[in-house]
DNA sequence: GAGGCGATACATAAATATATGTACTCCCTA
DNA sequence: TAGGGAGTACATATATTTATGTATCGCCTC
């Protein structure tokens, strides 16, 4: 036992493990402990390794490094979580975040980055590169504007309707009167500037207002 | 000079470069000549460096590897093309084999199956893992499945509806009447089982008979 | 506490979409 | 070459959707 950083890395992707593995080799502090190809295997590795800190990859096939995460913050709420992923999207960050992960690296780092923030996190500090910051903001902002641009009501009947339901079927769902729903629908392709169900789909789609 | 094959690694993520390159150093016939983390500047480190093969990432910000591989069929066309990605879906798929590309490969890979890759493609001979031909057969074959399942009118109108055109103006945009589109439409609706538009897109985007 | 505003609710008329039935053409094949 | 099937085309009736107008309630502000 010493007192390096004792590092578990999961990604599905030989190359990048043993890249990423290559350029930690050596570098004082840090130790790698192990590495997992899946989820299962990295919980497992986990429990019998017991790190300071696991780096994981987000997109994997079976359980992903958000089911992933989630496990570990429930099982082993000690290890520091870095997640590593290549696209930093909305839908990638958003639960990450709710989950509370200590640290999110996009996989273009480089290696200085790639060491700044093993050893914030490590230290129990929080790691966001500034690219993700940016984005977190976006999200925020992003959300706010559409959450002003429609009301509740309306962000209901948006989501039914782009699940292929028609009026009598929302006036159900919500328990109101079929001619409410031709007013809030109504609304909703004034608001846009729309006239069709179809458009209004496109564009909720396109807002990431509903998931496909 | 020797008779190594000389390599250019093209990827946007440091990490994975250094991956690929330190699993690469020392192999007997193989050198990496060169590494470029963008599709602009591979293209200018080959034509300086004349290389046997480069393997190049398919996502990348920019110019991204599809658009990377046309410009060096057409102005490289010697130089042999390893296509690198994590995700083999259709459409990452399709242009590539329609330039021609020489091999792909799934990062998720090991050591091994790369360098078959490399040295296949390197001798001329073409390279697509297990996974990558399963998958082509997949595609063909929803392909066809979807192209026998819809006449050639209905693709049309399908695609016309999706990006929210109404039956009048569809009828406009391909010069038939209105109740022709009546007709279309409604067979596509009792083919699928469905009885609405919003239906038909949620369906065409699952099958990815249209993007988004 | 009067007035304005936004959200929700309801009504009617007009436009559009959907269900169903029929007819014509072309092609294949028995 | 007669018949069957698939693709395309057109018509009618019904259902749904969209446009527009109006009413009520709660909330905030002046």
């Amino acid at each position: 036992m010493s007192d390096n950083i004792r590092i578990i890395l999961v990604d599905d992707h030989p190359l990048m493990l043993m890249g990423i593995c290559s350029m930690l080799e050596g570098k004082p502090g840090i130790e790698v402990v192990g590495t997992a190809g899946s989820g299962a295997e990295a919980m497992e590795l986990a429990s019998r390794l017991n790190p300071d800190l696991m780096v994981l990859d987000i997109v994997m096939p079976g359980m992903d490094g958000i089911e992933l995460a989630r496990r570990m913050r429930a099982e082993m709420p000690d290890v520091a979580l870095l997640a590593l992923s290549s696209d930093a999207s909305i839908a990638t960050l958003e639960p990450l975040l709710n989950i509370g992960i200590d640290g999110f690296l996009s996989k273009s780092s480089n290696e200085a980055t790639m060491l700044a923030a093993i050893r914030s996190v490590a230290d129990g500090y929080e790691y966001f590169g500034t690219d993700i910051a940016r984005l977190i903001e976006r999200i925020s902002f992003a959300k706010s504007a559409q959450e002003s641009l429609f009301t509740p009501r309306e962000l209901d009947v948006i989501r039914l309707s782009c699940k292929g339901l028609q009026y009598k079927e929302i006036a159900g769902a919500l328990g109101i009167k079929y001619l409410t729903v031709v007013t809030i629908k109504n609304n909703i392709f004034r608001k846009l500037g729309i006239n069709n169900t179809v458009e209004l789909v496109l564009y909720a789609v396109k807002k990431q207002l509903i998931t496909l």
